[in-house]
DNA sequence: CGGGGCCTTGACGGATGTCAATCGCGGTGG
DNA sequence: CCACCGCGATTGACATCCGTCAAGGCCCCG
């Protein structure tokens, strides 16, 4: 909702910084951009494609922290050395800036630096939403909430919405399991609220009645349950 | 009383930002802050007690979205209109702090920016690992990340930590029920890694193991339950 | 000493996780 | 061009953790 005004404005402010001093590193699907550990000496912005931020446990859970798309910025929040992975999903490209330059950028620049601010401010108010998410919905509303965030982040059409991660991916990010994924997203389709026209995408048929579910009014939600289990 | 390194900065920060333009409010227990849909105009630095930002849903549902403590700011990420309510846990003072100037300190006071931005970044590193905690750990696991936090976070003695909200409170905070926090709470006490000295307090006896459940650590915990069921 | 609210504990149910089998699609080689 | 293969997605059966409902206890305060 908000993030395409803010991607846009980070997107410029980053523009600025670069002035010559950044290069670009391309990436093809698989590839990984970052390990934990790695000294946090620089920040990517993402230029191209998609990647995958997340964290393995030592037992082996996983949690993809986000998705990122052109217009985010990874690593502004990691000071010292990295403590997350940062795979590409697809093939992407992403600048490459060093944290100094940053820095001084956001100093010399009143302009670029009341930008970062504004992008900062966006970044925690998802991540507040994020919270929101992950602690206190149902399956059904995370997943959800996470086709449309998908849908309204930069699709190239509505009736089309690529999904460039797999349902373990997705399942790591709503803190749900492959299964429980697959699912609901069933469970959509039979709502008949998303289509599934294959090669890796999503139609949304009725995004009002997906809405409703991502924000939890819990009327809608008895509604089609009910409506199922009539259906049986 | 100030807490963290991140709290101090922070909190000299705002200092450079009052200059004499901003007043101060004080709260009794249980007094509202902020309304949803009160006009963002404001932004508000927590000088002393514990206040909660949380959030209701239509249905009843409540998430809360942290806890703020001294050197924390409020209302730093929102726009036009504040999306969340905010209540006073214990009695409070918080500096007003009017946004606009904000705004101009940080474009003027090449310093002030530095640090806003140092802020910004400690606050979504913290939304992150919240996502984390959320998503992926189970209810003791949160309950240990959430005493450790505590006592992290200005305790006056790692002997009694006061803890100022509600199990409900909690509840709502680590994404679970009353009921659960209550029994996770009485099954670290009879592992031995904390105590209940009564008085709304906890004293953490064993703070590494509080810290390897925390931190996920499979094998302690398989350890602890064992050693439960052999006691049983 | 009594009351009320919060906390704790117990019994039970349900949503999600786990384990396992099958499906289906896309790629590959004949 | 078609058949085969392999991996991810889906579906099913069952287990588990946490939520729900309910009762009782404890603490604090009047």
């Amino acid at each position: 909702m908000l993030s395409a005004v803010q991607d846009n404005s980070a997107a410029m402010a980053w523009n600025w910084a670069a002035n010559g001093q950044t290069r670009v590193r391309c990436l093809e699907a698989e590839e990984a951009l970052v390990f934990e550990g790695d000294p946090a000496t620089t920040i990517y912005e993402v230029l191209e494609g998609t990647l995958m931020i997340y964290k393995v446990f030592q037992d082996g859970r996983r949690h993809v922290i986000l998705f990122a798309r052109p217009g985010d910025i990874i690593g502004f929040d990691q000071t010292g050395v990295f403590d997350f992975d940062c795979d590409a999903l697809t093939a992407a490209k992403v600048r490459v800036v060093p944290k100094k330059g940053l820095l001084r950028a956001a100093l010399e620049e009143p302009g670029f630096g009341q930008r970062l601010l504004e992008f900062a401010a966006g970044q925690i108010a998802t991540a507040r939403r994020r919270s929101i998410t992950l602690g206190r919905k149902t399956a059904l509303e995370r997943v959800a909430t996470f086709l449309l965030d998908l849908g309204e982040r930069g699709a190239p059409s509505v009736d089309r919405i690529p999904v460039p991660m797999s349902r373990a991916e997705i399942a790591d990010y709503l803190g749900l399991t492959t299964e429980t994924v697959s699912r609901n997203i069933t469970k959509l389709r039979s709502m008949g609220i998303i289509d599934l026209p294959g090669g890796g995408a999503v139609r949304v048929r009725d995004k009002p009645a997906l809405r409703l579910l991502a924000e939890c009014v819990q009327s809608v939600h008895k509604q089609s349950v009910e409506q199922q289990e009539n259906d049986a």
